[in-house]
DNA sequence: CGTTTCGATCGAATCGATTCGACCTCAGAG
DNA sequence: CTCTGAGGTCGAATCGATTCGATCGAAACG
């Protein structure tokens, strides 16, 4: 109201008013330095008097070097990053281990468009949230700028700082536990294997092009203990998509022992070894890669009229509170997603401060619910 | 590793290294004014040679008085925002709107705290997500920032754009729909009321006292079908709170029910008209202030044996798919979001570009599912 | 052959602050 | 009375680009 549209006051026309000199105002706002109490007073006085709002965001961080402004990559849409809680939980720990040095998250996303975006962004850091060869090029380019780079699950990478899980020991972890209980033929629903995230069977020459370095390393850890088990690829991290996984394995698997059955009359060929064993059986277990993928395994097993964990057992990852399913108490490993995300962003706080940060590795707890039980040997 | 940790080159730098001058060097990058092709050629050779990594977005900010950066401010904590899917939504769709203008969307939080972060965020604009009065503070100073805002489902405010529904008149088609189907007795689960988001029964005085537009808004719709309905408030906007506050609802109703029958003898009581109905009978059917508390109040209903519609009418508000719930089919408005994100989006955009933008309103539409029915006469 | 025109390039001003070193003044110590 | 020191203030340099108006050369035109 008191200033229209005319020209926006500065500093400069701040510092007049109040009869003192730029750097003198200027001390005033930030607070560093000596000012007397009275020229302080005069100084907002005459701001206000100006409608002047502090000073510009843009010509501070210019002269500073710096904006406070922490990027997040995302190699997806926004709409499909938060479905996911993991990520959320993540993004909020990050939030949290900047603290108040931070003046906010910006969002950005490397879709493997040209993103000009990412480019032109005044970030003082870049939390990369997963892991594709997209982020190969995001690298390079803010590398160039001097911008640190901390990953969350993005694998080692030159001169960047990871923050992750060991997946692969923790998946084994899991594979072990129903080897224990007696499962020999068993199921993997894993995430997005790639970009493209095609959903379907894992051939072994798709397995051997996975980029997505997360879904890579838990299938490994499985393949440890399940040379042979059969997996099939979910597209996003959603409980619809475990769903669906879920129903084509199934489906697979009927086929399979649908075609077994007439083909070779002596009916112990089922119980021998090999990898037509996995293929032509009925899985007694299901590993999933993520909780919400089991979620969806689950709502398969009930619609197939299988009782968990008596016919079948499954297991998750991550440990996420999934609201609404309060009733479920899933087999899972649980992964300590805030915390990464603090962790991730006291490591930007460090690199920021010039101090060097090593890559961090966090456990995962494994947790025995109540989807896993003794393999069924009566089928 | 050309350029270990020496002072970082200039544009200045690749000018001089290619022999030719800042301003050419500069329209070289931008692509703005002519340049010929042997030049820019030139000037990238020497910009690579140098490490150089683009013109530095500080400056460049600075000097064009805009970052290309939009804020979006929420008045809670990420974790909670991203827990509704309506959030995600609008959210993507604010960045669908703002299309390739933008260099990304800034998160910042506004929770009531000192929030040095919004003050000193070189943003061009700031979409406001929900609406407290917290807010009041960030569009003071904003808007003597010159900063356009956008609020999403903000209410009236002035000098703000705001892009929302008819909250009120939505609700109310949901409770006439009820009431036609012969319901009298009806629960209202709410969402938070005020920034404290304190749970439980919604007195009268404190049902004057909400400040969250939405909450008051789609209340209101109820109240001029059924002015006496019991509402209780959620917390946050999650399945688990719709369980809780469903089920302090239902056991309010069974103390009441049970505190009616000694005293008043005569079972006609609780046919008779007024408050007393409500309150000592148990409701035929609840409204849920979201498709989420929705989801709530049908799993409490499951607990208490209550079978939906026949027993117990719910209804929702939003028109959320809820990952893994695809069996519900929820009577409910359903809501734009997305839409109304790219509105706020493109609102955006045009106030940037200087254009008059005025305050937009969406319709819902009315599904009707089949969580709705006949209200039962034999209670 | 002189003039116009247009494309390419350059110099200098500008965006709005922060910050370093210099300077001034006044109080207290010697 | 003088010297010292510290608090308070100021001037000027600086951050790294964009952009406007001027300049220059060559091609096109009459």
């Amino acid at each position: 109201m008191s200033a229209p549209e005319q020209a926006r006051a500065t500093l400069l026309d701040v510092a007049e008013r109040a009869g003192v000199s730029r750097s003198t105002a200027s001390l005033a706002f930030s607070g560093a330095g000596p000012v007397s109490e009275a020229t302080r007073e005069r100084v907002m006085a005459a701001a206000s008097d100006l409608g002047y709002g502090g000073p510009d965001p843009r010509a501070r961080s210019l002269r500073q070097g710096r904006s406070g402004v922490v990027g997040i990559v995302f190699d997806e849409s926004l709409l499909n990053a938060f479905r996911d809680p993991v990520n959320v939980q993540t993004l909020d720990g990050i939030a949290e281990g900047l603290g108040l040095d931070s003046n906010g998250l910006l969002l950005l996303t490397e879709t493997g468009a040209v993103g000009t975006g990412i480019q032109s962004a005044a970030i003082d850091a870049a939390v990369l949230m997963g892991c594709t060869p997209v982020f190969d090029r995001v690298v390079d380019s803010l590398g160039r700028r001097g911008v640190p780079i901390v990953s969350i699950e993005g694998g080692a990478r030159d001169g960047v700082v990871d923050v992750g899980l060991d997946n692969a020991a923790a998946s084994e972890t899991l594979a072990r536990h129903l080897h224990d209980l007696g499962h020999r033929s068993v199921g993997v629903v894993t995430l997005g294997t790639d970009v493209s995230r095609t959903i379907g069977l894992i051939t072994p020459e798709r397995e051997a092009g996975i980029t997505a370095a997360v879904t890579a390393d838990r299938l490994e850890g499985v393949r440890r203990v399940f040379p042979d088990a059969v997996a099939y690829s979910a597209g996003f991290n959603l409980v619809d998509d475990g769903v669906r996984a879920g129903r084509e394995l199934f489906a697979a698997a009927d086929a399979a022992v649908a075609a077994a059955l007439p083909d070779s009359p002596a009916s112990d060929a089922a119980g021998g070894e090999g990898a037509t064993t996995v293929l032509a059986a009925h899985p007694t277990a299901i590993i999933a890669q993520s909780d919400l993928l089991a979620v969806g395994v689950l709502q398969v097993a009930a619609e197939r009229g299988l009782r968990v964990p008596d016919d079948l057992s499954v297991t998750g990852f991550d440990g996420v509170r999934i609201d609404g399913l309060a009733g479920v108490d899933l087999t899972t490993m649980r992964q300590p997603a805030a915390e990464k995300g603090r962790a991730a962003g006291l490591a930007v706080t460090e690199l920021l401060a010039g101090r060097p940060v090593a890559s961090a590795h966090f456990e995962c707890e494994f947790h025995i619910g109540d989807t896993t039980g003794a393999a069924s040997t009566a089928r």
